[in-house]
DNA sequence: GCGAACTGGGTACAGTGTTCGCAATATTCG
DNA sequence: CGAATATTGCGAACACTGTACCCAGTTCGC
């Protein structure tokens, strides 16, 4: 009989032997504290020991593999959400919803791209999930409906802030000014804005506004949002 | 001077010394080989030369770092769409547009966790981009309402597969009936479902059919994709 | 023909996740 | 109280990874 794949259906630790030194918050802890520093790439399990002052195997007694440090990370940040409450009606509550999960990403860059996909089963990511679902209290919707509605917005969230993220890399990455972007874009310099193979796109290079401003993506990310609720809500009661 | 960083950018071959045995295709399809069949983790630069039946430092005469190569695996997806055309009008042709990503994106699982995010400046990419632009063909509509109206169609395609594909691996990397997932699923076995803690979470596992039905995604995609048009229908004119 | 530019590829290095084994330690049972 | 047993910390070792460096061989422009 071998140990749950699933660290959450695992013990943290027996009871016979010596007391463990960390917990697995601890390990947890100092990798979302590695990340957030120097990104995700930099959490490895050598560093992840030395951050706590032990020995890298000794990392195996709290966790079985390194996607199993990566489930712990993805709950300790939903741990952060603990203590905020939703606002009344499904509507504001599910924009509460995706501002709160937007701001959480932009937070933990590295969060989005770990987790895209996967569902989490760690305690504070089912607190979360739970919360989510309360959006709906007093609407009597069908289950079915309901994730269908949250599965529609998160989606729309979760592509939106890997967008944007994604754009912040490439940004940092090669700290180009909007000439030099559009300069070195194309497949070769000239023949994609001259070529005329792709006039659409050298329209929207030449003519897009969004780029310049500070707050695009806030905008952006507003107006989608909106427009994602609007669509909900021809499917949803009134209130 | 150095290489340009932007492998779109640099020449593929110089003209003075022996043609190369490869093109930069070559080692794209290569690599989409091995992804298709071995998953993204098996793609490494050796594994690649070895499907090209060269050197392993050999292909950094066509790429000058692994990102190049994903790069160009990306493209080298996106060329597969060339011929494709779209129908007329805008909510048919963002339809198709919504429609023709996830499938790539199923024939090809590795690709959205890939480029999640990152724009792909690459020919075939281009060329997309052009395509999905000529959506809005004869609305004169803004730029940046376009760039809006597309951002938050991507958003929902790329964050609907992403969950998607999470599922997929999850269900295949421990075939789980619906009982044991139920079983498995919380923080302690009893302790989710009986606490009382989660009485939402609970009453979803207990009533949710979708997982059961076979196209519960693609009903789910279709579902959504129609509310994300509904609300972009708002703010879009008629046609 | 000669030099410059270019390609193929072997070697080497620093890093990675993870398995195995062993000494030290705490708890439980006889 | 021993003795048996479970558990922890951790060093050594292994099979990988990406890639910098070097050099020999090839081909083109002059």
């Amino acid at each position: 009989m071998q140990d749950h794949p699933v660290i959450w259906m695992r013990p943290e630790h027996g009871t016979r032997g010596p007391k463990p030194t960390h917990s697995r918050r601890d390990v947890a802890a100092a990798a979302v504290r590695i990340a957030d520093a120097e990104g995700i790439d930099a959490v490895s399990m050598r560093r992840i020991a030395a951050e706590l002052g032990t020995g890298t195997t000794s990392l195996y007694r709290y966790v079985s593999k390194k996607d199993d440090v990566l489930e712990l990370m993805g709950d300790e940040v939903m741990g952060e959400l603990r203590g905020t409450a939703l606002p009344a009606g499904w509507r504001p509550g599910l924009r509460a919803i995706a501002f709160l999960l937007r701001e959480t990403a932009l937070r933990h860059p590295w969060l989005p791209s770990l987790t895209s996909g996967r569902a989490n089963h760690g305690p504070n990511s089912l607190w979360w999930t739970e919360l989510t679902l309360s959006a709906f209290d007093g609407l009597d919707l069908d289950t079915d409906e309901m994730l269908a509605a949250l599965g529609t917005l998160s989606a729309f969230v979760l592509g939106h802030v890997l967008g944007e993220l994604g754009d912040q890399e490439a940004a940092r990455r090669s700290g180009l000014t909007h000439e030099q972007w559009m300069e070195q874009q194309g497949e070769y310099g000239p023949s994609i804005m001259g070529s005329g193979r792709y006039p659409r796109l050298t329209r929207v290079m030449i003519e897009a506004e969004t780029p310049h401003a500070a707050d695009r993506q806030d905008r952006l990310f507003e107006a989608g949002l909106e427009r994602v609720l609007d669509g909900l809500a021809a499917h949803l009661p009134r209130n």
